[in-house]
DNA sequence: GCCGCATTGTTAGGTTACCTAACAATCACG
DNA sequence: CGTGATTGTTAGGTAACCTAACAATGCGGC
């Protein structure tokens, strides 16, 4: 088992780290919005990818229907998002404007405590970082599709 | 406001995001490990941090006292931590050795999936990734470090 | 020494997030 | 058509969170 080379497994270890106390960092933020975590999250779905059945958007957050229906409910009763028919038995979700102005005004947030975090770092770390969060997404991305047969055999 | 160089909002914003596609897609293999997100979590600080008092571990999780004392409550009841006096008042809470052990084989699932997505990649992504988490846990932590006098001040 | 005050946890009681089981309705397709 | 798979919701329960109130202890000033 060579080890000379940066070995996968313990990259990542540091990225799950890393990533990790990123997300506790930012997450500060997350109490202003007045709303709790999983409804900004889905808000987050919702706004980022665009309208989605009320199964797709449990799937996304990986989280049953009846969970989902629920968190729905709640957005709905505070005017963030609206279920529309697709046909008469399936729904679309999607965000309201005001659901988008408060989901972005969140991330605001989060972004802008990240950001000064990164403050101090020279512009050629950064544009490191930036180019690590690309390889990373495209990453997952690809590791999403190649496994979404298996997990639909195994539920 | 200039853009030529990489902004650090930019970067923050692919950062963010990048953090949580990689967490949401390795949460996945939680599920196996038998026991909820929020003990999980809590278990983790008290094998990587090391035994620490309620209060510590509450704010550690950004959760209230009242809500670690009974995630503690949960996880001594499955002999994953245990509660011992520190002085008349103060408790230090550890991990048990069982704790640990499903602590870890959690941990290598998440991380064997996670290699699994960077598997495709070239020896110097991988470099360029290990640098990037590294700068990453130090910049948060600086940032933490900074702002806890803060947040002290806030609550 | 001791008195007040801050610190540390727990109890009580309530809300929200999540689950499974059961169901209702609709769609798709032979 | 009618049967089986898909899509949501209802019902009922558990776990995760909160605030308020409290009990007990530690600690610094006098």
């Amino acid at each position: 088992m060579p080890h000379s080379v940066p070995s996968v497994e313990a990259t990542a270890d540091r990225l799950h780290s890393a990533a990790i106390h990123l997300l506790r960092h930012v997450r500060k933020e997350d109490a202003q919005s007045g709303i709790s975590g999983a409804q900004l999250s889905a808000l987050s779905v919702l706004v980022f990818a665009g309208p989605q059945t009320l199964g797709a958007l449990a799937r996304a957050e990986q989280v049953t229907p009846p969970t989902m229906s629920q968190l729905v409910n709640a957005l709905e009763k505070q005017g963030l998002a609206r279920r529309k028919d697709r046909d008469r038995r399936s729904i679309l979700v999607s965000a309201t404007a005001e659901g988008r102005r408060l989901l972005q005004a969140g991330r605001r947030r989060r972004l802008k405590r990240l950001a000064r975090a990164l403050a101090a770092l020279a512009p050629e770390k950064l544009a490191l970082l930036g180019e690590a969060a690309d390889l990373l997404l495209r990453a997952t991305a690809a590791a999403e599709t190649e496994q979404a047969g298996d997990d639909n055999r195994r539920r």
